[in-house]
DNA sequence: CCATGCATGTTGACAGTGACAACATGCGGT
DNA sequence: ACCGCATGTTGTCACTGTCAACATGCATGG
């Protein structure tokens, strides 16, 4: 399940992965038809044959991205050492709400081309497609938003919805950090600013 | 103090307008040099005599967009009626929120200009720019912070870092609602999500 | 077991883009 | 009146996305 002859096999998956490297270093911008090919061994037009367009290729690496974001999601949640219920929810929310941050800043690349608009309309809203909501961000913080209902931190009837609040203000402040007006942001008052906006989260819900 | 001979005169000031109508229905990726240059009856390459790079121009363009936000802020403050200090306070911190994701819902060309990243290292933040902090967004939500505390609905001790959370938020919500994963949402759930986010700031600081 | 079809990859071309270099022009100061 | 230098122009280059026409070879049916 390599690559076999590869000559013919399985391209698409190399574009993909050769778009996504790209996109780490330089960001959405970086996800050049001609140097995505070029990587993959290939020549420019070779694209043509899984991709509609710049576009659709650019979406598919999108979608990665946004996956590597829902990994560290995952993994971080899986961190929390806390036992007693009700403790451990509040902490596994702010484990996934520092994982966005953290992600974007030490990953801007892969965070700018996840929400560069290029997910369009054609990509796999988690919404839709139960099956990879495993790893879909908006599902993950759904869960952890019915993990404090069921322990009794959340009333019920503010439970819809909570997920725009939680999310708009993470989201928020990893783009204002990342290419916003917060950019040059001493790393101190960042990591303060992380902070107050988990804390205000949590009080706000 | 018009056009003059124009001929010689205010280009610059005219490379930039014709930037601002084409970032308005195109967003930063229509503010071409040679669309912008043509749009000013000038050849391309004329720009290069006022700005270093398209970078350059696409960041004074930038500072356009974020000017109109700040506009629309200031004037939906205006229009509060409220009297009694305290519930016109909340009302006018509601109505710059408001505000912002209404100029991203609507304007979304400009919004997306705004905040393209352009605005980079060059540009007048208004931390240290105290002059053209006028209709800077982060000022004008910064002196609505200020009279909550005043008037007594927001602790002291809480203002501190206050606008990262209020920012991040409404930021963070506009930026979902205009290219992210909450693009289509049905018009009716987007105002959901709207007062909701609101609600928990309100709530959160 | 061979021929053929069609998915897959290639070559070549074109318009549009940002950037540079060399050239033209005319206003302002001496 | 002259000339310098800021301002605008022409020409060109490498690079991008996209299209059309062409090549190739694996899988299928006879």
């Amino acid at each position: 399940m390599e690559n076999r002859t590869y000559h013919h096999g399985n391209l698409r998956e190399a574009l993909i992965d050769a778009g996504v490297a790209l996109a780490r270093t330089g960001g959405p911008s970086a996800v050049v038809l001609r140097a995505v090919s070029r990587e993959a061994g290939v020549s420019h037009n070779a694209a043509y044959r899984h991709f509609a367009d710049h576009q659709d290729l650019l979406a598919a690496v999108a979608v990665r991205c946004m996956e590597q974001l829902g990994l560290l999601m995952v993994r971080r949640t899986a961190e929390v050492a806390d036992d007693d219920p009700v403790p451990r929810a509040w902490a596994r929310l702010a484990a996934i709400g520092r994982a966005y941050v953290d992600f974007a800043r030490t990953e801007h690349g892969w965070f700018r081309t996840a929400f560069s608009g290029a997910t369009a309309h054609g990509a796999k809203h988690a919404l839709t497609d139960p099956e990879a909501g495993r790893t879909d961000p908006y599902t993950l913080l759904a869960a952890r938003l019915d993990e404090l209902v069921q322990v009794g931190e959340l009333p019920p009837d503010r439970r819809p919805g909570a997920e725009y609040a939680a999310w708009s203000a993470v989201h928020g402040l990893s783009a204002l950090l990342v290419d916003g007006p917060l950019r040059d942001l001493p790393a101190e008052e960042a990591g303060f600013a992380v902070e107050t906006v988990l804390a205000a989260v949590a009080r706000g819900l």
